[in-house]
DNA sequence: ACACAACCTAGAACGTGTTCCTATTATGGG
DNA sequence: CCCATAATAGGAACACGTTCTAGGTTGTGT
């Protein structure tokens, strides 16, 4: 149940894959990695295809593979870079508003502009999320340790110790993200048009935490 | 964006097609539900192949493609038909508890208990769901149409005019369904045992419903 | 009964994710 | 420096979703 990176050093949740291996390993991995949101942003989901990656980030595509087991655990990694940049993003700023529903949705919005703003990544990474299965337990929980992250320091405001942070916080996180990935979902496919998801994601938080 | 069957008339979202085209359309179109069925059944989403499926429903391989365009659609139109008749399950009956929340834990815990009894069956369709793209947008608003008005039924307590139910009970009905979808896939996934699936559902429809 | 369209079957063919194989190139220990 | 091992390149091969083609079958209007 755990991956091995090229190095064959087990790699669970909790490790930081970026700083393993030599420095050309770490290179070919950012290759990839830029390769996949290069074709990501221009063609979505159906672009990312793992020739055009490996061919893009000049290596083989069995070394591809060796460095990401699947298309979906490639684009649930991008995802997951994509998500701890965020937080570190914002663990550096302070968040406005005066209450937690007012921080957290201010976060929340910011986030899904800014993914809205490329909305054929957006596809891409969001429907590699949804279709992964268990094999891709791993990077998942990453996903949802990061989102969970974001909106509990979103609640707290700003920068905050990790013992601020109670149990309950995290379970309304966690209902706050349900509810994001649902509101992305339902904007990726068409289902509704961003204010509506904005409006959706506000109702929700304002319920949740009332 | 509608597609059609295989008498030519539009689909949208609102149609019954069960009932559409001759009867050995209508059995045609069965055979290929029940085929998907078995095999999703035992073997889940990977098993369910287009190849297997035209051959246990005894069609040819275009046939099945002229009454689903695509292994997604037929998976969702799977799920569409299984809450359908779900929903008309919950119709017929009494649901007990004495408030809102009680009764809607009650109908989804039921739900999650007969999806979690299959779980090849469940993984099968809740994958394909949340894969969909906006190509499948009419069958996946039918599945969110089926699912909100399960909650909103459970919310009122068994059958209720259409008049009772009020856009607050939708909104509502919307974010639990969201919730109830994601605490689904995590368990699907492996992230998140039966019980903890029941925990999480049950915090966040007190939140929400409080 | 006939003509015509719609539908169906059987199977080839194509694209892309994935696996596999062989030769070549780093890398690290003696 | 040399060897052993791992990593990579290059590309063939395979699996399955999807499309396409050719010919047979069914149903319908006249």
């Amino acid at each position: 149940m755990t991956t091995t990176n090229p190095l064959g050093s087990a790699v669970g949740a909790d490790d930081r894959v970026d700083n393993a291996g030599s420095a050309a390993q770490r290179e070919r991995r950012k290759r990839i990695l830029d390769a996949t949101y290069d074709l990501a942003k221009d063609g979505g989901f159906d672009a990312v295809q793992m020739r055009a990656v490996a061919e893009q980030a000049d290596v083989a595509l069995g070394t591809l593979y060796r460095y990401f087991p699947s298309k979906i655990h490639l684009l649930v990694s991008a995802l997951d870079q994509q998500f701890e940049d965020a937080q570190s993003r914002l663990q550096a700023r302070d968040i406005p508003g005066d209450t937690p529903a007012e921080r957290v949705l201010y976060v929340l919005k910011r986030l899904t502009r800014g993914m809205q703003g490329d909305p054929k990544l957006t596809e891409a990474l969001t429907r590699a999320f949804m279709f992964a299965d268990s094999s891709v337990a791993s990077e998942i929980h990453a996903v949802g340790m990061s989102m969970t992250s974001i909106v509990t320091q979103a609640m707290h405001g700003g920068a905050v110790e990790r013992d601020a942070i109670t149990d309950d916080d995290v379970t309304l996180a966690r209902v706050i993200g349900d509810v994001w990935l649902s509101a992305l979902m339902a904007w990726v496919t068409g289902r509704s048009t961003a204010p509506e998801t904005a409006a959706h994601m506000e109702t929700a938080v304002r319920l949740i935490l009332r």
